[in-house]
DNA sequence: TTTTGAGTTGTTCGA
DNA sequence: GTCGAACAACTCAAA
C-alpha cells in the first residue's frame, strides 16, 4: 500500500465473522505493513418498516427474528474484533451514505467489504467503487459467501443455470473453492490506532439503542436454549455436527424429532461461518462421516448457491414468480381469506404436523427442513395462498430467513421456481406426518394436547371415535382445531387451479 | 444442428 | 401389502 497510516475501513454485512473473512483479512494484512489502523462499520437499513421496502435496489431490513439474531451476532463481533485491536462502528441509515460519511470521518484510504449478491448489495458495490475512484481511494470487494461468485458458472450457452443438478456439476467441476484463511493477528496499539478508536467510540451508535431484542412480550425467550449466535456459536455447531450427527445424515435429515441437521443456516445467513471453512471441514471428515452423507451435506450448501445463483440473475426472485405463467394463478380470494392464513401462522390448522412445524417456527426461531416443505405446500397448496405470503411470515419468524433461500424455496415449493416441484406434487399432510414422525416424537413436543392421542391416530386425530379422543383429552373444535380444510377437496381444488393456469 | 434423456424432497390408483 | 404408471412442461447437456 503506498500511503502509510492511510486508514482501512471493512464494510460488514452478511459476514459477521473475523476467521475466514477476505475483507478483512486484506485489510489487517496490508495495515499490519503501514503500522495503519483498521475500523470495521455495520450499517442497519431500516429506514423502512419491517419485511418491506420501496424497491428491489433498498436492503430488505430483518425481520422480528432476525433482528434477535443480528443483535447477538453483533455484539459477538464486536467482541472479537475489539481482540484485533479493530473498533466496530454501528450505524443506522442507508448504508452508501452512512459508509462515505464514516470514510470521511476516519480518513479512511481503503475500503474493503464482501459481496452481496441482493440488487441492494450489487448497487451498493457499483456506487462504492465509482466514489472511491473520483475521490482517490481504494475500494475493493471479496467473494466472502458463497463458493463461487455467481456470475462465474454459467450454462454451455453462456446463461444462467435454472436447473439444480447441472448447475451443482458445474460448481463441483470448477474445483475446490479457493483456501480459507485464518484469523488475522492483532494489530499493533500505536498511538493513532488508540487516537481512532476513541473517535469511533463516539460515532458509533449503541447497539442497545437499535432494540433489536423484543421486549414486551419477550417472544424470544425460548430461543437461546438452542441457539448461539456468533462465530463460536457457529464453529461449535460445524464441530459437533461433523463429529456425532452427519454420520447419519443422508438417511436421518429428513426425520423432524431426530436432530440428525446441522443447525447451521442461520450462521450461514449472517456469515458466521463461510461456506468454504464448511466445504473444507466436510471434505476433511468425509472419510469418517462416510462419503454418502459427505456429498449429501455438501449438495444441501449446492442449494445454498443455487439460491443466491437465481437472486443474483433475477434480482426481484422475493415478489415476482421466477416463473410467469403463475401471475395468471388465481389465489383463493375468499371473505375467510385472513383467518386461515392466521390459522396457518399460529399452528391452528388441525392438520398436527403442520401445526407441530408452525409452532416450532413461533417458540424457536427455526423449522426442520422437510416440515418447511410441508408448511409451504399446505399454504400454497391446501389453502391455495399466494407463496408470498408465506415467504413474508417466515421472513418474520425465522432466524435464518435469507434473501436468496428463503425467497426460492418458497418459489420452489410453490411451482413456480426454478427446478420446481411439478403442479400435481401435492404433500398429504397425514401422509407426510405418518412417514417422517411415525411414533408422533415431533408433534407431541409442539403440539402437548394431543400428547395422549396413541400413534395410529396421532397424524389424523378427526378419524377418531369422539369418546376416544375424549379419553385422550381432546374436543375437536375446543382443545384442538378441526381441520380447516378437508385433504381431498383441497387437492382437487389445487389440482384444478394449477391446471387452469396452465392452460391460459 | 437436432435429438434425446434426465431432472431434490410426492400421491394416487389400479393391477 | 407392493409396484408401476400417470400426473406437464421445460431446461440443460450429451450424443
Amino acid at each position: 500500500m503506498a500511503n502509510p497510516a492511510v486508514p482501512f475501513l471493512v464494510i460488514y454485512s452478511s459476514d459477521l465473522r473475523v476467521a475466514d473473512n477476505p475483507a478483512l483479512h486484506a485489510a489487517m494484512t496490508a495495515a499490519k505493513d503501514d503500522g495503519a489502523p483498521v475500523v470495521a462499520l455495520y450499517v442497519l437499513e431500516e429506514a423502512f418498516e419491517a419485511g418491506t421496502r420501496p424497491s428491489t435496489e433498498t436492503a430488505r431490513a430483518p425481520g422480528g427474528a432476525g433482528r434477535w439474531w443480528l443483535h447477538h451476532s453483533l455484539e459477538a463481533l464486536a467482541r472479537a474484533l475489539e481482540d484485533l485491536h479493530v473498533p466496530l462502528v454501528l450505524r443506522k441509515g442507508e448504508r452508501t451514505v452512512i459508509v462515505k460519511e464514516i470514510a470521511d470521518e476516519i480518513g479512511a484510504g481503503h475500503l474493503t467489504w464482501n459481496r452481496q449478491y441482493d440488487a441492494a448489495g450489487v448497487a451498493f458495490g457499483k456506487a462504492i467503487k465509482q466514489w472511491a475512484k473520483t475521490g482517490g481511494r481504494t475500494a475493493k470487494s471479496y467473494n466472502g459467501g458463497l463458493l463461487h461468485d455467481p456470475y462465474t458458472l454459467k450454462t454451455k450457452s453462456g446463461g444462467p443455470f435454472r436447473v439444480f443438478s447441472p448447475f451443482w456439476k458445474a460448481c463441483l467441476a470448477a474445483g475446490d473453492p479457493v483456501n480459507v484463511l485464518p484469523e488475522p493477528a492483532a494489530l499493533v496499539k500505536n498511538p493513532q490506532v488508540n487516537e481512532i478508536h476513541a473517535r469511533c467510540e463516539m460515532i458509533s451508535e449503541r447497539l442497545a439503542d437499535w432494540r433489536l431484542l423484543p421486549e414486551k412480550p419477550d417472544w424470544a425467550k425460548g430461543f437461546a436454549k438452542h441457539l448461539q449466535p456468533g462465530e463460536a456459536g457457529a464453529k461449535a455447531r460445524l464441530e459437533d455436527f461433523l463429529a456425532e450427527r452427519a454420520q447419519y445424515y443422508a438417511d436421518g435429515r429428513d426425520f423432524p424429532a431426530g436432530n440428525n441437521t446441522s443447525r447451521l443456516s442461520a450462521h450461514l445467513r449472517y456469515g458466521e461461518i463461510s461456506p468454504q471453512q464448511v466445504w473444507t471441514a466436510t471434505k476433511n471428515a468425509a472419510a469418517a462421516i462416510g462419503r454418502k452423507n459427505a456429498d449429501k451435506f455438501l449438495a444441501e450448501l449446492g442449494w445454498r448457491e443455487f439460491s443466491h445463483h437465481l437472486l443474483y440473475h433475477n434480482p426481484d426472485l422475493a415478489t415476482a414468480n421466477f416463473n410467469p405463467k403463475f401471475d395468471d394463478l388465481e389465489w383463493y380470494d375468499g371473505a375467510d381469506a385472513e383467518t386461515l392464513l392466521r390459522a396457518w401462522q399460529k399452528g391452528r390448522t388441525g392438520y398436527p404436523i403442520v401445526d407441530a412445524g408452525m409452532r416450532e417456527l413461533w417458540q424457536t426461531g427455526i423449522m426442520h427442513n422437510r416440515v418447511r416443505m410441508v408448511v409451504g405446500s399446505f399454504l400454497v397448496k391446501h389453502l391455495l395462498m399466494d407463496w408470498r405470503h408465506g415467504e413474508t411470515w417466515f421472513w418474520d419468524t425465522l432466524v435464518d430467513a435469507c434473501p436468496a433461500n428463503n425467497t426460492a424455496s418458497w418459489q420452489w415449493v410453490a411451482g413456480c421456481g426454478a427446478d420446481a416441484a411439478p403442479y400435481f406434487r401435492i404433500f398429504n399432510p397425514i401422509l407426510q406426518g405418518e412417514k417422517f414422525d411415525a411414533d408422533g416424537t415431533y408433534v407431541r413436543q409442539f403440539v402437548p394436547e394431543l400428547a395422549k392421542v396413541p400413534n395410529n391416530f396421532i397424524h389424523k386425530p378427526w378419524a377418531a371415535a369422539v369418546s376416544d379422543l375424549e379419553k385422550w383429552g381432546v374436543r375437536l373444535g375446543e382443545t384442538y382445531p378441526a381441520p380447516i380444510v378437508a385433504h381431498e377437496f383441497a387437492r382437487e381444488r389445487a389440482l384444478a387451479a394449477f391446471q387452469n393456469m396452465k392452460q391460459e
